[in-house]
RNA sequence: UCCUCGGUAGCUCAAUGGUAGAGCAUUCGGCUGUUAACCGAAGGGUUGCAGGUUCGAGUCCUGCCCGAGGAGCCA
């Protein structure tokens, strides 16, 4: 019996008779021809049945595969300029696995559907070349970004999911019952981080975290992926110069291995080209509230960016752009305050290209014992959840920075998707939970 | 939560208040190199739900449901 061989390698096997198992992608029909197009997740090959050349069992039983029939297919591989690819598969026997019927049909056809029936069918629209293509270069920007920080000896320190309190505010929380109480589903990792960057000196997690807001944009999940460095004895410079290389290290990660799933996207890898070199631009938020200004935003000093000047600060570079020293009344209670300008935090935002919004958030951690504590009652924090928090500045208070990027986002960015729906395989949105 | 747009065949969409249609998909027929093949034929409808106006409603009115885009919100 032949060797099973993938799709994507089959140019290597030419001349060879060989087994690939995977779907029926399409069948076109010419006369005494047939060319069935398989896919087996690794790529597409077109098959050729010739009518007069193979017994007339095989050739009616190839006439009869519906879309996405699951197959093993036998035959031998051959060069042919007029096959897409430029290798076929000249098919000597198939067996259906399981037969789609012919009374109730694959139901995404090789044609145009809207977003709700394509959302609906999320789970068969990844089969698609353009799903497919994103989920590689999701699993190259996460592999990307956790090779960077393992290569930096960063310790992966998981943090938990259900927590006691809000990391940020209380009205974006999901609540869940745990047992007899309630709990929340995290917003983000950083609290915990900090414990373990005390632990570990350098250290990351990387997870889903959950945020209640009744965002309906093309920028918003309920549920997305984030990884997050903290570093002891780290500044907002080291942060920065952290984030930059990190984004720029999986840039060229992937103009340099997943060229051909640009390409099945059309993104134009010259957009991406000038970001695999830091560093990156950079605005104090005084700046960026004047060039918003000058650019029409009804933006006041002391306001956090909307969506659209985000974005339109974005357009004036070709890199991302980080944006620091935001009023500390626009970020969050545990931002350390700038020495030299209290009202300021020491933070950065960097912001993507062309529009896709914040993909970084994070800055220098608040040290102080007394100012984290009253940060905590002013923001109306219940005190008791936390106190361990708490703890990390009463044994061995240190200065320490850190940050979080969304994943979905940068996927967002770097595959040129009109929304971050589609760099998650299944997203969870204000008004969908299924599939 | 608010604003805007939408819901008609499996899909994408048409249809002055007057017989509900096309393309694709499906089935059948034709074609020995197709490239989202092409050509011909057939089958396929509770027009999101409920009520109202009207001789007559897919179309107008009211309410509801669902979805999309955006806003607010969003380290």
């Amino acid at each position: 019996m032949p060797s099973v061989v993938d799709i994507r390698n089959l140019s290597h096997h030419e001349g060879e008779s060989v087994r690939v198992q995977g779907w029926v992608y399409n069948l076109r029909e010419s006369g005494k021809l047939l060319f069935p197009i398989f896919r087996d997740g690794t790529g597409l090959v077109q098959g050729v049945v010739v009518k007069s050349a193979v017994p007339a069992e095989v050739f009616e039983r190839v006439r009869s595969l519906t879309q996405e029939t699951s197959v093993r297919v036998e035959g031998t591989v051959r060069a042919d300029a007029r096959a897409p690819g430029g290798f076929e598969l000249q098919v000597s026997g198939v067996e259906a696995v399981q037969a789609v019927p012919v009374d109730a049909p694959y139901p995404i056809t090789p044609k145009e559907h809207g977003i709700e029936f394509l959302m609906d069918h999320r789970h068969l629209w990844l089969r698609s070349s353009r799903q497919h293509a994103i989920l590689g270069i999701r699993h190259e920007v996460i592999k990307a970004a956790r090779d960077f920080f393992d290569d930096r000896s960063f310790t992966l320190v998981d943090a938990p999911i259900f927590t006691p309190a809000a990391c940020e505010g209380t009205t974006t929380l999901f609540e869940v019952d745990y047992f007899d109480d309630k709990a929340y589903l995290t917003q983000s990792g950083q609290l915990y981080n900090e414990a373990a960057a005390a632990a570990v000196g350098k250290t990351y997690c990387f997870g889903p975290v959950f945020r209640a807001e009744k965002s309906k944009t093309r920028r918003h999940l309920t549920e997305f992926w984030m990884i997050e460095p903290e570093v002891a004895f780290a500044g907002l410079e080291d942060i920065c110069k952290l984030g930059e290389e990190l984004v720029a290290f999986v840039v060229d990660r992937v103009l340099s291995r997943r060229s051909r799933e640009l390409e099945t996207l059309e993104r134009d890898p010259a957009r991406l080209e000038p970001c695999r070199q830091t560093p990156f631009p950079r605005l104090v938020y005084d700046d960026a509230v004047k060039i918003l200004q000058s650019k029409g935003s009804e933006i006041q000093w002391g306001g956090d960016l909307g969506g659209a000047d985000e974005t339109l600060l974005s357009q004036e570079f070709p890199k991302p752009v980080l944006v620091t020293h935001y009023p500390s009344q626009v970020k969050a209670f545990y931002m350390a305050p700038d020495p030299e300008r209290p009202e300021l935090a020491l933070c950065v935002d960097m912001l993507a290209p062309e529009g896709h919004g914040e993909i970084i958030g994070g800055g220098v951690r608040l040290a102080d014992y007394e100012l984290l504590v009253k940060r905590i009652e002013e923001n109306r924090l219940p005190r008791a959840a936390f106190e361990w928090y708490l703890d990390l500045r009463r044994y061995g208070a240190f200065p320490h920075a850190g940050f979080g990027m969304g994943i979905e986002r940068v996927i967002g960015w770097i595959c040129g998707l009109e929304h971050v729906r589609e760099s998650i395989p299944f997203p969870r949105m204000l008004y969908r939970l299924t599939p």
